[in-house]
DNA sequence: GCCCAACGACTGACTAAGCAACTATAGGCA
DNA sequence: TGCCTATAGTTGCTTAGTCAGTCGTTGGGC
């Protein structure tokens, strides 16, 4: 074991990452719970409420999420008792069903976002140079890509997942 | 509830941040399963093992980690099951316990490194052109910096977290 | 010298999440 | 038509982690 091996500059480097995406995940903590929401439930509400009809197939939500569809059944259980979602059967296919924001959930969202950007501004973005932040991106970017394929699907794909064609 | 809010650059850029940071921790934890660690076993043997003594008081270990002393008190448990580590009694202070690595402990990091490096280059590092790859490390510093202050203590305060002057 | 508030570690109770097994449905093919 | 395999969602069991409370220890103030 060479001491030298924790100066390693991919250590640093890896180290730099993962402190300045927890730094900002416990600042987004904080505030979730103002609202009642833990970050989870966050990006459930953020990722259906952005999906048309403000809802989607539970498959789909846990390819979505970094959760496996056990755990979507669960959170999503939470959230229905709470009132921010609810169930709803998919006529054309029996097997499956829908998660869909309630009203209640679109205004749950609706508090939580303003607070949500002004601490990413605050505390990502605002802390660089726009040229800066361009340069960071740029290369979170290239690495997002390598290491996460199909994170950006949802836009180029014919039919990115979660959008079938029928129901 | 606006739509064009998913398309807000601030929510992109975590978006990126989050993805990059996620996607890595996957290969890792890929690759420590093969040696039999997890994720939060593995950064307690580099935190202690790059410790004075190979060594770390419980609560210190605590703040170095992203655990609870109650979280520490748990993964020390397994992981002193498991031969890696063992606690020793602080001589000076009967309420503190160190937690130190064994024998065993070392070589499992030893064999669990070089192949951890290697990702960090093969899915990080390497995707980026040096100059690139720097401006990235500058950014994600001063996030790191505003969001985490005393992450960089350990080099630069008089007595860091962690190295009491006895004991 | 004696309190007493603070500290360090541990424990019990609980929550969140994953995996594997299960049920129901869908859809292709003989 | 009737299988037979694949898929969607849920559930039981297990694990990891937190919080709040406990116990022993420490050290400063009187």
């Amino acid at each position: 074991m060479d001491q030298n091996v924790f100066d390693d500059p991919r250590i640093t480097a890896i180290g730099l990452l993962f402190e300045a995406s927890a730094g900002l995940s416990a600042r987004f903590a904080a505030q979730f719970e103002e609202h009642g929401l833990s970050a989870v439930e966050f990006e459930v509400l953020m990722r259906l409420t952005r999906s048309p009809g403000h809802q989607l197939r539970m498959t789909d939500l846990a390819a979505q999420t970094s959760l496996s569809t056990s755990g979507v059944t669960r959170v999503v259980d939470r959230m229905e008792r709470d009132g921010l979602l609810r169930r709803r059967a998919c006529p054309s296919d029996r097997r499956s069903s829908y998660a869909v924001v309630t009203a209640a959930g679109l205004s749950r969202l609706d508090d939580t976002l303003p607070g949500h950007l002004r601490i990413i501004e605050e505390w990502f973005t605002g802390q660089l140079a726009p040229a800066q932040l361009d340069a960071l991106l740029d290369g979170l970017r290239r690495v997002r890509d390598a290491v996460h394929p199909g994170a950006t699907a949802g836009s180029t794909e014919p039919v990115p997942a979660g959008q079938p064609a029928d129901c």
